[in-house]
DNA sequence: GGAATGACGATAA
DNA sequence: ATTATCGCCATTC
């Protein structure tokens, strides 16, 4: 497990029940990588966090996790559109208002 | 160390 | 609405 893994798995950890992020929201709080670094993650790893609760940028979950994910979702009753299958992401995204600095930066800059 | 990979995202047609 | 293209970048070959 890398470090950059372990930050995402950190952070998932923290998406509360109800609410969920896009890979590239991930990626933009983390200050690093992008939302493919971030699904390469959640590939490896998912199972050991609430992986249902990230999802494309969209509002649609990934074809190949899709059949699991919907019910995971529609359970914590997320937000959905009409055609329920794409999230509202508008009222259901997560917005931290203050993150753990463990998740910040991989090397803080010794200088500044 | 260079090329390929990929639970993505924005845009264009 | 759907498909195609390209940029992205940590990880893995």
């Amino acid at each position: 497990m890398t470090p950059y893994a372990r930050r995402v798995l950190d952070l998932v950890e923290l998406i509360p029940r109800g609410r969920v992020l896009a890979y590239g929201d991930v990626a933009e709080l983390l200050g690093q990588g992008g939302p493919r670094q971030v699904a390469a993650v959640m590939s490896r790893h998912g199972s050991e966090v609430p992986w249902h609760r990230v999802l494309r940028a969209n509002g649609t979950c990934a074809p190949e996790v899709a059949s699991r994910q919907l019910p995971l979702l529609r359970r914590e009753r997320v937000a959905m559109k009409p055609d329920g299958i794409r999230v509202r992401m508008v009222h259901a995204r997560w917005v931290p208002d203050d993150l753990p600095p463990h998740l910040r930066e991989a090397d803080p800059p010794v200088n500044e």
